[in-house]
DNA sequence: TGGGCAAGTTCAATATCCTAAACACTGAGT
DNA sequence: ACTCAGTGTTTAGGATATTGAACTTGCCCA
């Protein structure tokens, strides 16, 4: 692909616009920066990409921060929608994980479409990091076993443990069994 | 110089923060945000600096805007105090114009130390941007033309106009003339 | 035990950036 | 007119990122 220099949207405007705020030549910044005239001018005129730490370095002899630089962006990506075929499949076997949204970076639960297929069993996970979960059947049966309690779940029915207690879930009866469940915090 | 790939902080560890705690492994991001799996890998374990362009593809696959993603930076370059000989030498000829504290993207104003060297003089400035400014006098004499009042200040004494009227200024007397001033808004 | 699969890593080749030096232009001062 | 110092821009070449494919590892399951 050529060099569309499109895709920095209008990163090089935006740099010129901050750096003749500041009242700042090209050479005066990019002696600041330790970069070179040049790479600003292109920059500005959008003929390259910048590397991130040129950038930076660049921003930081403004003086900017990355996220200020950012900020006001037009943020074409906060997504609340998600259609089915993009939920991100994280399950394997015959457990299918779906996470709803994609969890962004700090967010404080993480929701899932777990789908049980004839048979499945995750098996028993023993104890697992500090976090709570719980969950709605859709359709279908499961067998949900925690520390020593076990119950079969119908749809309607729901759950909710701390789950560094041992839990398995096992599908039981005819038909696939769906639950959508929630759980905190999604890694850590 | 070799690639240190120190200059970026920690943006690999970052990003393979964001990445896991969106649960998706490297080629699934790579997949969603078109590049390659191997580009992923490389930033992540901080062997290449990445350009602006390839860490937005990347973030919005995720998705995660670059203004959060550097959000919690350690900000180091919150400048608030500044060496005389860091400040920003704008003018030119009789008149220096230095910029107090580089004003940053988005200030609402800008300070000037102004050192008028004898016999320097702005000459009439017709009519400018919309604009306020004033000043005070901290050592020598300048003669101050707004509109059609005129008069010399020394030590102390100040001014304040709308700078859509003509004004100029004179140094005047036997020593030069420091002014600290202020105007709205810095570029715009 | 071995196959299959998905994980992250590494390597050579290509594409791209960054630098250094020169270019063109402007305004101010001899 | 000429120089000088200041703008921003352009160009060639070495440095670096990105690609695409191979490599390694670990895991599950037959």
């Amino acid at each position: 692909m050529p060099n569309t220099a499109s895709n920095d949207f209008e990163l090089g405007q935006r740099l010129r616009a901050v750096r003749e705020a500041a009242g700042l030549s090209q050479r005066a910044l990019a002696k600041r920066a330790e970069v070179t005239n040049s790479t600003i001018s292109q920059i500005e005129a959008g003929k390259v990409n910048p590397s991130v730490a040129a950038l930076k370095r660049i921003l930081d002899g403004i003086p900017v921060a990355m996220s200020d630089f950012f900020a006001f962006e037009p943020e074409p990506e906060k997504k609340i929608f998600y259609a089915a075929e993009e939920l991100t499949e994280i399950g394997k076997g015959g457990v299918s994980l779906k996470q709803i949204g994609t969890n962004l970076y700090g967010r404080s639960m993480m929701i899932l479409q777990e789908t049980y297929e004839i048979g499945a069993d995750t098996g028993r996970k023993p104890y697992e990091h500090e976090a709570e979960e719980g969950g709605v059947v859709i359709s279908g049966r499961v067998e949900v076993t925690v520390g020593t309690q076990r119950k079969i779940l119908g749809p309607g029915d729901a759950y909710y443990f701390d789950s560094r207690q041992p839990h398995r879930f096992r599908q039981v009866g005819p038909e696939k069994c769906v639950v959508i469940s929630a759980c905190t915090p999604p890694t850590f």
